[in-house]
Formats: C-alpha cells, structure tokens, sequence
DNA sequence: GTTGAAACAATGTGGCG
DNA sequence: CGCCACATTGTTTCAAC
C-alpha cells in the first residue's frame, strides 16, 4: 500500500484539511480556499486518491435518530496471535450491520469493535452470536458509549 | 436535537446507505440508485442535514502517508463525573491537533481518546500535556492501534 | 414527486511558464 | 512538469405542475 510517490505539499493538506472538514464540499470551493485553477485542484484529489492517501469517505450520522439507541465499544481478547487469526476475526466482524468499526490494538486488549444497535437485547444477543461465540475469544468486556465525538480538523505532522 | 420530525422511510435509508458508503456520490447517482428524481433526493439530504440525522462527513484518510506514524487510543478515568467536568474534557480534548475522536463511555474507563501523532515521542508528549497534566484526571492507559478499519455500510435497525 | 430550463460545477485539452 | 484558461459535458437547482 506504500505507493512510492512524491511527499505531499503544503497545497495538498490544505485540500486534505478541506475535505475532512466536510467531504462533500465541491471542488471548485476548495479550489477556491486554496488558491488554484479547478483543473489542478482536481488533478491534485484524484493524485491523492490513486495514491492511496484518501481512502474513501462516510457520513457522519446521528444514529439515535436512525433507532441505534445502544452504542457500545466492545474489548476483546483472543488466545492466539497469529495474522491468520486476526485478519479473520476484522474480515468476519466488519461486515455485520451492527458493527460501525474495529481497531486491532497493542496492549491488554486485542481488538475494540464499535457497535450501533437497536437496544439491549440486540447487543446481548450481538455478543453472544458474533464475539463470545468464537473458539478464539478469551475474555470480552462491554462498554456503553455515551457520546462520540469526531475532530473536524485534520491531525497537523510534523515534516 | 430532538428535532420532532417524522420518522425517516425506506428511501430515507437508502439515500443515507449511498452517502455512507462514499460522502462524495453525486446527488444525481443517488436519486438514480433510489428510484427518484434529482430534485426529490436533493430536497430529502437537505431535509436530512435541518433535522440532524446528517451531522457532517468526513474523509478517510492513510494517516502514515500523512506522517501520522502512531495512532493510539488513551483510556482515562477521571475523578469527578459531574456534567461540567466531563464536558469539559470533551471540549478541551477535541481541537487539539492530535485528537481523531472522543468517546465517553460508561464502565471502568470514562473516555477513550484516539489520536495520531508523528512518533513515540509526540505521543509521550501528548499525554503528559494533555491528559495526565489535567487534575481531574486518575488512570491513563495508552494502546497502540495496528489497524482501524470502517465498515463501509450504514447499521441497520429494526424500525 | 416530476419535468425541464437555466445556472453552475466537473472534467478534458491544449498552451504557457 | 505543474498550472491555468477555456470549451464541453454533466450536475444542481428552482419554478411550474
């Protein structure tokens, strides 16, 4: 995935910085905010694109409002470390509706899965069926998510 | 933000299922892909974004091609849940540079802070100056993050 | 919700520094 | 080589139904 290509400029985070902020803003606005032709600002989104920097895109939604009343973050331990095993367990959990992201971790835990569900008998019944009922899974631990946040502004790097 | 209004219908579902997928789909492609036209989809996103099912998108983003070669979720407990402290946490937390996203859970942990820094050292940095240099701040834990993967479809739930 | 026209935006080409 | 101007094509948007 390290599609060797020139390092980004100060323009192309100023782009990345716009579309982050608001991933549908049109081209011709940020165009506009960073001071060049829409032909070239375009060129630069579609470089970042096939290069692998802009990954895709999501709406951020209120899911309260869509009956996911239950959001939870769910610790998972698993008793064997190999690739195999954890590509397994983020290729099988990813796909299932309830789940919104996973993180594979360093540390005590091995995996953190985000899930937004209907209620509380949806989230027993989700871990039972999709975590606990794994051969691999050692100890699992739920957590209600009360509020998430999501920065507007790009992370700054230092060069 | 309980914006009183009518509950959304299957097109509703349907037209956010595109826009989850990828925030950057056309208006048009959309009321293709819902059996509608052009003007009713539009009317029904912007109806979407006044009543705050829509809160705004984002870009996903190849953090390491950015510089951001560390990405870690720092658990904190805090000793004083009142409203005031836990908002402020939130609100000092998000702009910082850093600062990806915020989760305020219920469990032994009160928030999760995921963040992207350059190296080990800003990390360091970090959450001396962000986290344990605050009073109200107990326990901290930092994990690194090997992968975050987003699921690319809108959860689903049982009207 | 739809249609259709006018306004606007995206995109490809060629030329300039 | 990257940027810009311009022409073409496609999209958004609004009024009338």
């Amino acid at each position: 995935m390290k599609h060797h290509t020139k390092a980004l400029d100060n323009t192309d985070l100023n782009i990345l910085a716009e579309l982050y902020a608001d991933a549908r803003v049109s081209n011709k606005a940020i165009a506009e905010k960073v001071g060049l032709a829409p032909s070239s600002c375009l060129e630069r989104v579609k470089r970042m694109q096939q290069n692998g920097v802009i990954t895709g895109s999501r709406l951020l939604l209120d899911f309260n409002q869509l009956g996911g009343h239950i959001q939870a973050l769910i610790s998972v331990r698993v008793s064997d470390h190999n690739r195999e095993t954890v590509d397994k367990f983020q290729q099988d959990l990813l796909p299932l509706t309830e789940v919104v992201s996973v993180f594979h971790l360093g540390g005590e835990n091995d995996f953190l899965v985000y899930v937004a569900v209907n209620d509380s008998i949806h989230l027993r019944d989700f871990v039972f069926n999709a975590i606990t009922g794994r051969p691999e899974v050692n100890h699992v631990e739920t957590a209600l998510v009360y509020d998430f946040q999501v920065s507007p502004t790009l992370p700054v790097f230092k060069s």
